[in-house]
DNA sequence: TTGTAAAATGACTGACTGGTCAGTATCCTG
DNA sequence: CAGGATACTGACCAGTCAGTCATTTTACAA
């Protein structure tokens, strides 16, 4: 406690020296933080710039040498908060046995969603979607589809290796993507579907890869 | 075209005589279903009052005649257009088939979230969640509650009847609700999943509940 | 027709907030 | 340490809009 009366009732970020010069690239970081917690407290509307100036310990003018208007600040928090681990998944080595490399593809997607900051975003872009439609569109290119080409690519593996059966597989990817993203979802709103049984993440996930390999399990051979 | 000049900028909802007097309940179903077109637009808080105003053919002020103020509007607006079929649905006649049962119960289930109006109030509501948890509450139990209790009613009465494997049936209300749901919504937004093969409903719903037959299939008879 | 109660109107107000900019603090160079 | 350059500040302004209410219109009974 150096000088109490300065900091005190500041909130968290701002522990930075007040005033201070900063590199424009930490007070950017500062003040998209700041951003992204009042956002995903009351939204784009209800979030007053004079909010996210006081979360970043900061002033309200400061936020404007960095972004040119609340919108454009908004959406520069989305882009950044979308961090995507696909890059790195990509890129990383294939597990040589199909169905244990369907399984860390899918693990790893489930954290991914299954993060604090996931449904946030999700629920913040969803929400702004008819005013802010290019959003969606990076949102949708950046998360779903890549994830899902990437986990179709994972089934076929396993279609071709026999491990799965080909009847559900053109769609699997999509009927997974669906089956992790709406689980996520609702653990993350309680509200939204009194969701009792969903607090262990892995056990969701178990769930649901239990329900989703029984219907790609190989058909039974013909009855005779 | 009896008198242009009075009628012909007024948006279509409008054409019964403005400035009449008409019964309550009339003008509130009026105002409901202009706040309905106006919020899908545009969302709470950037719909203005004089919009929905203009949209219902009513001036600004005949809006505080039936609702205290914009958010009242907007829950009573969510609260009525959550037209809830369950309550027929649950008294209606069971058919005796298990299985064709539970087609007639997805099937209603499938073309009440594929109307237009339901992604649009899912929309709303999870976008305002923070601020009106009551209403997430309410949509809840309404909407997402009751369905999961009555589809899982469903597959039960198939798993005792042989139809459906026990092993996926303990969630696979659920799970079925999380495909019909998601599918649902990745149509409403092809900006959000570029869903080109989603514009057939019926040939979508066909694919999930072929998916979720070939994991609820009985268990082929353990190998020799 | 007229009187009157209820319904509807829309100009107005006051609070609020996104964005500005003249002024101040800090840093840096010589 | 001077003095220029730049980051930062926060009081202020202008626009917006939810909500009000004095006035007007309508419905209808006498």
């Amino acid at each position: 406690m150096t000088d109490p009366s300065v900091t005190q009732d500041l909130p968290v970020t701002a522990r930075l020296d007040p005033r201070a010069r900063r590199p424009a690239e930490e007070r950017e970081a500062q003040i998209i933080d700041a951003a992204f917690t009042a956002f995903a407290a009351t939204g784009l509307d209800e979030t007053r710039l004079e909010d996210i100036a006081r979360l970043a310990g900061v002033a309200k003018g400061t936020i404007y040498l960095y972004f040119p208007n609340k919108e454009a600040l908004f959406r520069e928090m989305i882009r950044r908060t979308v961090v995507v681990r696909l890059d790195a998944l990509e890129s990383a080595p294939h597990d040589p046995d199909p169905l244990r490399d369907f399984d860390r593809v899918v693990r790893t997607y489930w954290s991914y969603v299954t993060e604090p900051q996931f449904p946030v975003l999700y629920r913040l872009v969803t929400g702004v979607l008819p005013r802010l439609p290019e959003l969606s569109q990076f949102f949708a290119e950046r998360v779903s589809l890549r994830w899902q080409k990437l986990l179709q690519s994972c089934v076929d593996a396993c279609v071709r290796d026999g491990s799965f059966g080909p009847e559900q597989a053109p769609e699997a990817a999509r009927m997974l993507h669906a089956l992790l993203m709406q689980h996520a979802l609702m653990r993350a709103n309680p509200t939204l579907c009194s969701a009792i049984h969903l607090d262990d993440a892995d056990a969701v996930l178990d769930r649901v890869l239990g329900f989703f390999r029984a219907a790609l399990r190989p058909a039974a051979p013909s009855p005779a």
